[in-house]
DNA sequence: TAGAGCATGTAATAGGTTACATGATTAG
DNA sequence: CTAATCATGTAACCTATTACATGCTCTA
């Protein structure tokens, strides 16, 4: 039994009220931009299959000189369906991280080379921080009385925590690269 | 110009020195399997294309009893090749953080079930943490006149760092979800 | 004698992005 | 006048995993 992700992603996204493609897409922009996306290609496909399954419906709300748009919403089943994925353990995941992959080929390149890279990484993170810091003040001042607003802090809090070590580590390394190239140049320079 | 990340992460294991595809599915397995991965069915088909590139040379290595290896090794172009994606600009990177996706839809279900979500998330980032420890130690002790083991040390602090925070997070969110239990619960039952 | 390790490779399938096609309205 | 926003969808193309095919040797 193969789980798809995405697909489960946009059925917990129609959870939370009937949405078109458009609408999701936005959500994901909007909302989990910083751990999760998905393109056209995937929603649009994804939505047509969820009504095939009967976990969605679909109906066609008319709009006056934009095009129309196709609603979705969760069905009993499909919220079902949810749930039953929800309670599911997870996988083991294996992230990408381009910086580490780059970084255990560093000799490969100068030290300063290496130095630029985490630097442009600590400074991506910082800007991620900022985001995630944005939007958890965000959904605390318009969404009070959301009921879900206590999971998506602790989801806010998960990328504080993240981004915060993503940067002491790069600070960290950065220090101990530069204590490197000390090393390798006081032999021949002497101040 | 799309970069093909895979091919990178290939020919990054053959600057190390020669290696066949079956040396190459260990490496990954034995020191990066936390950040990176491949599967024969990617090691393979690149290897061929790196060699027709001329980024990689290829010969056989007979052996008794064994199947032939056949071993690949990286070329002046290909060293020149990787040096140039070493500098370039890591791209964004959107990981999938499951635990997430799950979390934001959480009242789906039972305060319980996200609980125990969590502790399992928990759990498996420690069990990460203690891998990431004792490769550390094993690179320390065994490569300790490698010029690379610097870069490696980085690597390994970054895993640290990262399955640290994980852990942080997931308790303080075990807490947070403790204390939300109390809360609903406490109107009905009075000690 | 069953399973793990050695070793290479392909085919089928799944997962995901980008580009394209269409076309009106609105804001700068 | 240009770009963005609204809105749906498909086709082509990458990327990646899993299963399969083959077959020997060594260990429990």
């Amino acid at each position: 039994m193969k789980e798809n992700k995405t697909k489960y992603s946009v059925l917990g996204i129609l959870s939370y009220g009937p949405k078109s493609g458009y609408d999701i897409k936005k959500f994901y922009q909007q909302s989990i931009a910083g751990f999760w996306s998905e393109s056209y290609g995937q929603i649009y496909p994804i939505l047509k299959r969820l009504a095939e399954e009967g976990l969605a419906t679909k109906s066609i709300q008319k709009q006056e000189g934009k095009p129309d748009r196709h609603i979705y919403a969760i069905t009993d089943k499909g919220r079902e369906e949810l749930q039953r994925w929800l309670v599911e353990p997870i996988g083991r995941y294996i992230g990408r991280h381009e910086i580490l992959l780059k970084l255990i080929f560093g000799r490969q390149i100068s030290l300063n080379g290496n130095i630029i890279q985490i630097e442009r990484f600590r400074e991506r993170q910082l800007g991620e921080l900022k985001e995630v810091e944005r939007l958890r003040k965000r959904s605390e001042t318009q969404k009070t009385d959301d009921p879900n607003l206590p999971y998506w802090l602790l989801a806010f809090d998960y990328g504080k925590h993240v981004n915060e070590a993503y940067i002491q580590w790069a600070e960290k390394a950065l220090a101990a690269l530069h204590n490197m190239e000390n090393k390798t140049s006081s032999r021949k320079e002497k101040k």
